[in-house]
Formats: C-alpha cells, sequence, structure tokens
DNA sequence: GCTTGACCCTGTAGTTGCTACAGGGTGCAT
DNA sequence: ATGCACCCTGTAGCAACTACAGGGTCAAGC
C-alpha cells in the first residue's frame, strides 16, 4: 500500500503543494522514496495527514496541531495537556463569535441608515469619518 | 497645526510603521517633508487616517477601505454602491460568525466528552483521528 | 557645546498558512 | 517516440502588518 503524494491529496482533500510544505516545516516526517525520487506514503502517514486536517477544519493553529501531534504519541500521558489545549481554543473560538457579533451589530446598525441620496448625505460614510470637518 | 508622524499614530491610534505602510502601499499619499526630512501632516490626512483605521476596525479589507475611500472623495455621486460594499462586506461577518458557532459546537462537544484518563483513551484525540486503527 | 534620549529616516525581512509558478525529470500508454 | 499526467526542487507571492538594523535630527539639560 505505497502512495504517491498526490494520491495522498487526493485521499485527505490537500492539495500536493500543502504535503510538502508540512513536510518542510517538519509536521510530517520526510517519507521514503522510490524509483525515480518520488515520496512514497503508508498508512502511518495517510492517518497522521488525516489528524491534522481534521485539527486544522477545527481551526487549530499549525503550532496548536504540533503539540496535539505531540501529545498524540505519547499515548501513556495523561491527557489534561490536551484538554487545556481544546479548551484554550474554544475560549478563543468564543471570544471571536463575540468580537464578530458585536462588529454584525454595528455594521447593520450602519446598513439600516442608509437611505439612498448621495454620497455627501451617506450616513454609512458620515459613521466612518469621526469629524469629516467640512 | 503639524504632526510628526509619531503625534498622528498617537491620535489614531496606529503605529508609526503601519503609516508608513499604508504610504507605501497608496492608501495614503505621501505628506509634505519638513526640516529634517520628516514627515508632516495636518487636519485632512488626520481625517483620512482615522477614517481608514475605523473602517479597518470593522473589519472591512484594505481593498474594501481604498474603494470606501475612493467613494467618499466623490460626494455627489449615488451612495448606492457604498451601501452594497457595507451589505456585503456585513454578509460575509455573518457568514464567518456562522462557520464559528458550527466550529464552536463541535469543539464542545469534543472537550465535554473528554472525562480525563491518559492520551490513549483520550475522546479528544479519538475524534481528531478518523481512523486510528492499531 | 556637548551629550543624552526621544524621535525620525530608509530598507529589508519576518509573521501565518498556504498557493503558484518556473524549469525541469519520470512513468506509462499509444 | 511522443504525448500526457504526474513528480521533483526552489523561489516568490498573498494580507496586513510588525520588527529590526543602521543610521540622522532635535530639544533639553549640564
Amino acid at each position: 500500500m505505497a502512495l504517491t503524494i498526490g494520491m495522498l491529496g487526493r485521499a485527505t482533500h490537500t492539495k500536493v503543494e500543502t504535503i510538502r510544505y508540512y513536510e518542510r516545516i517538519g509536521l510530517l516526517s520526510a517519507p521514503g522514496r522510490s524509483g525515480g525520487n518520488y515520496r512514497s506514503y503508508g498508512e502511518a502517514e495517510l492517518g497522521r495527514l488525516s489528524f491534522i486536517r481534521r485539527a486544522r477544519q477545527l481551526g487549530f493553529s499549525l503550532d496548536q496541531v504540533r503539540a496535539l501531534l505531540e501529545l498524540s504519541d505519547d499515548r501513556g500521558r495523561d491527557c489534561a495537556t490536551v484538554d487545556a489545549l481544546a479548551r484554550g481554543h474554544l475560549a478563543e473560538v468564543e471570544r471571536k463569535i463575540a468580537d464578530l457579533a458585536a462588529l454584525q451589530r454595528e455594521l447593520a446598525a450602519m446598513v439600516d441608515s442608509c437611505h439612498g441620496g448621495t454620497v455627501g448625505s451617506c450616513r454609512i460614510i458620515e459613521a466612518l469619518g469621526p469629524t469629516r470637518s467640512d
């Protein structure tokens, strides 16, 4: 069961360049080469890359993914660290949601206040300029 | 009323480097120089930079800000374009909120399922690995 | 008048997480 | 043998800044 980089990419919905990038930054280790210097992947790499992609989809940064991978390799260890990492990320996501919600309210109010007309009297432009003197 | 770049930065909560960056990419035009080749700003630049920072705070991209600035300079024009831009951005923000909310639900479920123990039996790690065979 | 320190200048490289070439080599089918 | 899909390396680009390095300027205090 040897995969080329293209096959691995298709299996994990990952661009070939992205896989090479992960290798370059040390998130994936360099795989074996076969025949004409092509990368050759197996089951293990498929699992690892799937893990990475799933974590990325959940919004973990590459550094967080790196930490999760390291932790997950040490199966005997207490999973409190993993839990803390996930909880931290969750808190971050919740903060972002709150920020965006505030933004959304402001934008909605801005858009609502526009009743057409010219830019000169546009409430949106007005809302952006704090002191449009003149 | 001439401002140095540092004063302008303090007045608009903008780092000096950021102001120079905005000038480099043409968002701010090059100001006059005074004395020993220092940039010298006036009321107009203060207003323009405030506008930019406010729009950025509201999550508009620099390209969107550039468009808004161009539109706001033409005060006789119909403000429908401004409205469309703001509405488009609002829709984008709302999409982001929905995405993050979905993420939040998944992360919360993941974190909830962790009841301590070792990494080997950690539900979080399990949730990330789709097919951790073996 | 000379030093100290805060400020200013230019130019370049780093950040995150990829993506997109350019300029080649390989493998398989026709 | 020739086309085509795929692979290789290396480098540069995206957003939107940020952070230096290596200098020049200016006002105050001694």
